[in-house]
DNA sequence: CTGAAAGCGCTAACAA
DNA sequence: TTGTTAGCGCTTTCAG
């Protein structure tokens, strides 16, 4: 890589003239400004990155930590807040908790050495499960500030951005009552996670509203087969008029085995899931999907982090985003 | 942050004396050690990375440009380059090209500033179709190594990781036929990458080989309805006994639409594709699937670049590593 | 209009 | 054993 120096060698002036000619000062005069941009051109001069942010204290560059990629709602989000970011010159270091708490930890340790600017992150399973915010909160008095996402620590003063996830599973479960659904039950592989909870307790609330009710509820743990499951649970239970999903691969796989039972969807059994576009594709008929609007949950985060950190001088408050889910209809549900 | 400047100060000692105390340099005496260590400690101080990166002139992180975050198989390839890099205490800075040249380019000449120590890639569907490599080439005249990942350019003399895809469908479908299928349907929904066409080119051979066979292929372009096209497809050509699909969503659509048209597989109709574990699991039977080993390529692929990084006096030739794709049998197939 | 010099945080060769 | 100095590439103040 050519440097300033370089340049400056070889036009026989200072390293302060060419920086200034690249950088349009007026101090320099117009034929020396052509000349160095003229050389500069041609060896494809870049001002050094890191040279910048040593300089200016700032890296353009934020931390992601992402507990699962594979997780097709996380990766998404990742999608916005890459695409968002980008916009404004930012590029993102992603790293993967795979949910666990130690990773979490080493990782933001890791990046909060001037690496970043500051963080977007979802918690990892383990970090809720034992509620841990310390290492938030230790970089945060450092000085980075941190944008959270989907799953939120509640205890730690910092912007987030959140789904509707309660009121979402609760509406869905209300929509299934008013089309005279009598046993609806709920299916949940994400059971650990805060947002699982949320969403059980949205049905839960629909279900007790109704007198007449009980709740009907399917854990389903990470090493448990899943397809096996949900077929024994629907067997054992003909009465399921409809079937709630927490998450994406439960509802595509709960319709596929009402089929398999010999059920008609949505006469039988009407499903709904927490999934995207792509997934409710899969399955005939398709999946009447609560729709989380990922992307935009992803832009929403970047943008509350750009702007905390391009006007750091305002220390406002912390706002907490909520995106609304909306419900896509299809055929899956009467 | 904290800096040397900092402690040094405060202990009354200069800078370069902190930091080779805290480099556990043998010239420094034992008691000054332990003074600046408890210090440090104290403030937690940590090296900043950026003047690391100055002085050091490498960045430890790896520029990594996928073209399709939501894509499952590109998300976990990124999972293994992350967790392999990160073991050798490396980064990833990931960029999104979104399957368009122009942000391929733009992302790439957006880190090779300085920004990172090498690259990893999967190229752009558009790029693949223009055949454009100029840009690659550029920057590896600048010293910045590449590997690349599944969708290579061929004209690039770069390490590589691929996928045997043209064997692979190969031999699914000759497996297919030893099982006595007479009427093997191809579909595709990646006919416009080097993969897709590979993948494609396999079915053929092994279609043509056999006299009384001809090639049946379904292409499904983005803009269609995968939905609808795989089942009409499945319909007008009722002779059809097996399905080999290019692509996850077309594997797992064939069986639901076969189902749905009243057929039973695998007696009916076998169905294999190209697909993760997880993706397997949502139909009933189970999808029989040709597994990438996503995770070990992206490993392989992060192995290859840190290697180049830290031998760079070696100027090896380069390497194509294959990573060799399993079948895994499920009951979609007899 | 141009250049010298300082400084961002760090390491390392050299001096004391 | 400790300190001084130079330098990584850049911007910016101040002097010429």
């Amino acid at each position: 890589m050519v440097t300033l120096k370089q340049l400056a060698k070889e036009l026989n002036v200072s390293i302060s003239t060419v920086s200034k000619a690249l950088n349009n000062s007026e101090e320099i005069g117009e034929e020396t400004v052509r000349r160095v941009k003229e050389l500069a051109e041609l060896y494809n001069y870049k001002p050094n990155k890191v040279a910048l942010s040593l300089k200016q204290n700032k890296t353009k560059t934020i931390g992601v930590i992402i507990p699962d990629i594979l997780n097709h709602f996380l990766a998404k989000v990742l999608f916005g807040i890459e695409r968002e970011a980008s916009k404004y010159g930012y590029n993102i270091i992603t790293c993967i908790s795979n949910e666990s708490l130690d990773k979490e930890k080493e990782s933001m340790h890791f990046l909060a050495n001037g690496s970043v600017d500051g963080f977007i992150l979802s918690l990892a399973e383990e970090t809720q499960m034992k509620n841990e915010v310390e290492h938030f909160k230790k970089i945060m008095a450092q000085g980075l500030p941190i944008v959270m996402f989907d799953r939120v620590a509640h205890d730690v003063m910092c912007d987030k951005v959140i789904v509707d996830d309660f009121e979402a599973i609760y509406n869905a479960t209300k929509n299934l009552q008013a089309k005279k659904r009598k046993h609806i039950a709920f299916i949940s592989s994400i059971d650990s996670l805060s947002v699982g909870k949320l969403r059980e307790r949205g049905y839960n609330k629909a279900i007790l509203e109704q007198q007449t009710a009980k709740p009907l509820v399917l854990k389903i743990k990470k090493k448990d087969d899943n397809q096996k499951k949900i077929y024994s649970f629907l067997k054992k239970n003909p009465e399921i008029d409809a079937v709630v999903a927490a998450d994406s691969a439960s509802g595509v796989i709960a319709i596929n085995a009402a089929i398999k039972l010999g059920l008609k969807v949505p006469k039988d059994i009407s499903v709904i899931g927490f999934s995207s576009k792509a997934d409710s594709n899969l399955t005939f008929p398709r999946l009447t999907t609560i729709r989380q609007h990922a992307k935009e949950i992803g832009a929403n985060a970047a943008q509350l982090l750009i702007n905390r950190l391009q006007n750091k001088s305002l220390e406002e408050d912390v706002k907490t985003i909520i995106v609304k889910t909306s419900i896509v209809k299809s055929k899956s549900t009467v």
